[in-house]
DNA sequence: TTGATACATTCGATAAAACGAATATAATTG
DNA sequence: CAATTATATTCGTTTTATCGAATGTATCAA
């Protein structure tokens, strides 16, 4: 259950913030869909993601050799509130759009089958 | 300007919200008033104060030997809609709520004249 | 089973945050 | 000016967060 410490201390650190910012947008996304978006190394997008993870905020599914990670929509309302306020700020924000951009053209992303 | 990154900073810290909470409810206190309803050492209360202070979420006015903080009504309209959100949070935490019932049993409260 | 790909974790170093204790400043009063 | 009250700041320490580099693990394909 996600804590208002635990929710903050996510906050705090702009790569989560990045990181949440396309998971709200793109709804499911591997690893290495995020740490091409983000051009950062592997391990610490991984590192980012298990803070989250441990927290509850995140959920994952492992696919072969992919893992996806998704927004827990099981988070507390007033949390998920918060996040809503953000999204809105997040599209404004021209790191955060540039991150969606590269997304977008990035290529030989994993199939999503039977999500 | 009070930045994304300022405000999660201080959101992230359990006696920054406790003093948010409590300035919500009243408005305006001095530090006297904070570090009494909080028991906690003064120097303690007066760091946290001025960390906000210098991210422009606080306002402070001086009335004598008393220094009063209120929060910044010009911080930018998301941020207040969060600390809104918050504040519904807030209402429902013991912490909080035995705060607020402990500054309201304080003796020798400063009186705000010209405020 | 070997190699390749995707991801996770450990390790050591660096930096940032928070604290208690002590001290400094600022305003008021006598 | 001296003493008092209210608040701020400094100092040294401890804790916590974050990182790069290296290594470990899991899955699949041949």
């Amino acid at each position: 259950m996600l804590s208002e410490q635990a929710l903050f201390e996510i906050l705090c650190d702009a790569t989560r913030r990045r990181i949440l910012s396309l998971l709200r947008r793109e709804g499911e996304l591997c690893v290495c869909e995020l740490y091409y978006a983000l051009d950062m190394p592997q391990p610490k997008v991984s590192r980012h993601l298990s803070v989250m993870r441990e927290a509850d905020m995140l959920l994952v599914r492992r696919e072969g050799t992919w893992v996806f990670y998704r927004l827990n929509a099981q988070i507390p309302a007033w949390c998920d509130r918060i996040l809503t306020q953000m999204n809105d700020v997040w599209r404004a924000n021209p790191t955060h759009v540039q991150d969606a951009a590269k997304l977008a053209d990035m290529s030989n992303r994993p199939a999503r089958c039977c999500a």
